[in-house]
DNA sequence: GATGCTTACGATACCCGTAAAGATA
DNA sequence: TATCTTTACGGGTATCGTAAGCATC
């Protein structure tokens, strides 16, 4: 058994099981990528692979496993390398940061500034993804810290600590009828908005899964008439007059949205908690660590360290 | 990097740094142990051993941390091999067992039965050592199994379970003045033990830190003439007349020791705690879990995988 | 027919061991 | 001097890539 062995069976399963491009991910030859597998399944004794013919399906219940241990141990491996860069130059490396639009417009900027700040010589890589793809690319490692509201608390794989609560708004064009309604002091309710074309984000965004949970506990069907990635571009098309919209609160600017009227709807929809997450078990460059307990105040280090090395 | 390297990393460690002893232990030569750790060190670019000269002398700082999760990383490729055994044949095996004299006399035999009723294609081996060398098959993964009173608690590398509660006792000949004096009713007092010469376990052996504890906070300096590993030894020369026994109460039997008195001594010395050990992070196999199992009553498979997963 | 996996074969590089030299106690 | 580590050199092997063959879709 050897370590290339092992990388092979990473990139197999997270290409898909297409060996070709488990060639390609690890540069290096299809021929080679399949005698790896056959080796170390003759090594073992043991099927890894789920196989029709000749093509690559899926893992067998062996497989599974042998594949979670070699993923530790790669893991490991890939820590003792970290080990070394982190001596190096504490203060200098690269921190990937992959995270939601609303993250990286509304409440990361201010964090990112100090960082920065206390380390220029960081190259400070923002990937904007969807949850999904931001789950991606923190399991793959090719993030280092993860932020967003959906697709991390559940993955076992992730440290998760809650980064900043806030609430969903609903934003309506200056004068509109729910906006007097507001103004005259009564309270907004789900049934307005059941009655308005409603603009909000797209599936699996931004607590989108928890609007529509909120909905369908009140037996209210919204009329969606657009779903955006993003708050700016929903502002855009309120301003439009295509509906109404439900957004992050914090994604409204008295300033610079003076068009439009910002309504409270804290008591509609429940709380949402973003989370910032790490790979378990992964050990992270000494800014990294500087970088997490930014954004969450009151974190010691050595908190911190024990989270990530908790199994889960 | 490869995993010959790390093995010879974990070998130098456990071998005290020396080379030679390093090539027997993993079956190879000088220089090829030699030569695996100058190329890592080269191709991580930092020094793992503190050298003088050409002698090794111990870790680096970085070094430390390297092997720690070289270690790991071996574990886990190890884990790959056990998910394997773990399938051939779930209910054939070996477990090895590392235990004191004590346990492996009185507390083990009806375990041990059971076991092998249910087991009975598992090899069972059980070893008896010394506290300390216990804890050393345990580390480095020659037992499976630890059971001690004494040398486990403090490592956080293992995942230590209550196994069973004991006193101390004490054990005179028949007729002995200190047998009178408990047939009266008289409590024994540790004052009593100060005047007598005592035979007790060796230094490090089945509670003897908290004997020596106990009576160091009495302010009494207990003269110790003869000190053995075993009960059985120390029973003998009790019969002899050469001084009064101090042993775990559970190692006195009233057929075949006749001619002896054991005398309650659970309100001079403090509880013992036996506990059962194994390697955190390392798989088990199906058999060696059930083992603990019959030890410690009423722990789940979950539980018990969950501790083991877990990190100290 | 296009894509994907396996096998065969040849070149390369890596790894290991023997042996000699250098260093340490 | 005896023990221990490093360096040098040679042999064997494992690994990798090209190319061909074959299966699947």
């Amino acid at each position: 058994m050897n370590l290339q062995q092992l990388r092979v069976l990473r990139e197999t399963v997270r290409n898909g099981f297409n060996l070709s491009e488990v060639a390609l991910a690890i540069v290096g030859s299809q021929s080679g990528v399949s005698k790896a597998i056959k080796e170390l399944e003759d090594e073992l004794g043991v099927k890894i692979f789920v196989r029709k013919g000749k093509r690559l399906l899926g893992l067998t219940e062996a497989g599974a496993s042998i594949v979670s241990h070699a993923e530790k141990a790669l893991q490991e491996v890939d820590n003792i390398r970290r080990v070394v860069s982190r001596l190096e130059d504490a203060d200098s490396g690269r921190l990937v940061l992959a995270t939601t639009h609303t993250q990286a417009r509304y409440s990361l900027p201010e964090i990112v500034r100090a960082f920065r700040n206390r380390f220029p010589k960081v190259q400070l890589a923002l990937r904007q993804a969807s949850p999904p793809e931001i789950a991606g690319l923190l399991e793959t490692g090719e993030a280092d810290i993860a932020i967003a509201t959906e697709s991390l608390k559940a993955n076992a794989l992730f440290v998760c600590f809650p980064f900043f609560k806030w609430y969903h708004g609903v934003v309506v064009p200056k004068g509109h009828r729910l906006a007097v309604k507001a103004a005259k002091g009564e309270h907004l309710a789900l049934a307005d908005l059941g009655q308005e074309p409603i603009i909000t984000y797209h599936a699996g965004f931004t607590g989108r899964t928890m609007i529509d949970a909120t909905f369908a506990r009140a037996g209210i069907t919204p009329q969606v008439v657009m779903e955006a990635l993003d708050a700016d571009v929903i502002k855009a098309y309120v301003a439009l007059g295509m509906g109404i919209g439900i957004i992050a609160s914090v994604a409204y600017d008295e300033e610079s949205d003076r068009d439009l009227s910002l309504l409270d709807a804290s008591e509609l929809f429940a709380e949402n908690t973003t989370v910032l997450a790490v790979r378990r078990g992964r050990l992270l460059p000494g800014y990294a660590m500087r970088f997490v307990q930014l954004c969450i105040r009151g974190l010691s280090d050595q908190a911190l360290q024990r989270a990530v090395q908790s199994e889960g």
